[in-house]
DNA sequence: ATACCGATGCCACAAATTACAACATAATTG
DNA sequence: CAATTATGTTGTAATTTGTGGCATCGGTAT
């Protein structure tokens, strides 16, 4: 086996666990003690990872705390949010996808009340539930950690029996030609479903995400009516998408009451 | 176990709960006393929590939200948890029912590794996740505000998919003849197909709910190996239990070490 | 107040684990 | 083949952890 090659699957081991020790990678590979050791040194030395007695620690902080890990753009997503929210009339039943800014539209709506929710994230649920009589439906799946959002067959198989009003999804990167991507498939092919389960799509994704790309095109984007973000496209992605039969809309938290 | 892995949930441990014990924590972790006070040691030295007589508490000013929020007889509820725990293996499928006697489990469960977790509770989903490199199974449905819990049929047919080494249910009562009991019908029915999800059927109640009725009387208690509480029950209900295949353990509480 | 008791803190030492360095052996390369 | 590099082996030092003894703290009964 390659030196290379151990390096990688160590260094991926201590990131999905973030941390593992020696005698465990011993168990898994099949080299000597101190190979390992010298590895992690080497991992270490370039900063790969933290070398600890008797292993390593990722360095990615992985801590769960996701709930006040809103980090980029704060204020943009805010106003997306908030944007986002007005759209919606009480009693409505909405589908809302995970990431940091369909949280922020769910910030928005706890004004709201009586709506029926149906979500794929856990922190969303979490805002939601038990607020003004509305009701929350939590789509099952196994749990990402990085976002608490479940994914895969059972989210898709669950949200197949139902149709909302709204949905809101968020995008990994829409591209300069305007097209909507995501990181993962499971969650392009379950952004796409979503898309079809409502009768009012709505993207939204800050200035942060155009121009950029991910690895899945996610489908269905002709579904999609709304666009809402909190700064005016570059002018090349914003004639790709004025030639799309949707809504640009630019929160530009001014309030409008 | 590596070192920095346990100070780092001892930490959140601490973080999320406010305060806690050496005794506790020692009751989630298998190390010595002292190698706990060590740790804690360390952390408040590095000023990640303050030392206290007997335990350590916070330092983030932030309230300990309504995680902890009133329950009956806790301390009952832990045993029954540690010593559920005591019949997983690091590496196990277990399927977690909602309550808050299963939410003991899942605490006690926090020592653990790789465990493959189903569960219709958002809170003891939250509790697993992400945590030395658990997967996280969350079951679909509507959201009970109540309890935090998915229920319905979502969360049926999608467990009907699933089979485990373990699962772990509560009880709404447990009748003077031996009858496990619940609330509502829907609870009942997933109680109900989790015992015959699962090699292992383990149902979790403590003292107060022993020689009670609930409106709900759940199927499948045949398929129950084991039934943990907390004190040994009233000599009639203990006959009716002992007339069943399944293992009455009482949790003493007594740290093993 | 005094005595007592259990829980906890603290220390010292032993046992186990791990790190590190030195050297031997295998694999690779030119 | 020689040179070089990577890996395994071995022995010793360093670190961590467990264990038991004993002091101390907080409470309670006398």
């Amino acid at each position: 086996m390659l030196a290379e090659e151990r390096q990688r699957l160590i260094l991926s081991l201590v990131n999905t666990r973030g941390s593992i020790s020696i005698t465990e990678i011993k168990r898994k590979l099949r080299v000597s003690r101190e190979t390992i050791r010298r590895d992690i040194v080497a991992l270490d030395q370039s900063k790969r990872l933290r070398k600890t007695h008797g292993g390593a620690v990722s360095m990615e902080q992985n801590e769960p705390e996701m709930n006040v890990r809103q980090v980029m753009n704060p204020a943009g997503k805010q106003k997306i949010g908030t944007a986002a929210a007005s759209l919606v009339p009480d009693g409505a039943s909405i589908i809302i996808a995970s990431g940091t800014t369909t949280q922020a539209v769910a910030e928005a709506l706890l004004g709201h009340r009586d709506l029926t929710v149906f979500t794929n994230s856990v922190i969303v649920c979490g805002k939601l539930m038990g607020h003004n009589s509305n009701r929350v439906y939590m789509l099952g799946g196994e749990v990402q950690p990085i976002n608490g959002a479940t994914l895969g067959r059972d989210a898709t198989v669950m949200l197949a029996n139902y149709f909302a009003d709204f949905v809101f999804i968020g995008a990994g990167a829409i591209s300069p030609a305007g097209w909507l991507m995501d990181y993962t498939r499971e969650e392009g092919e379950l952004h796409s479903l979503m898309l079809q389960s409502a009768r009012t799509a709505v993207v939204v994704a800050d200035h942060g995400k155009f121009g950029r790309f991910a690895p899945i095109r996610v489908g269905n984007f002709e579904k999609v009516t709304h666009l809402i973000t909190d700064r005016t496209p570059d002018p090349e992605i914003m004639a790709a998408l004025e030639a799309l039969p949707l809504d640009v809309l630019i929160a530009d938290g001014r309030d409008n009451d």
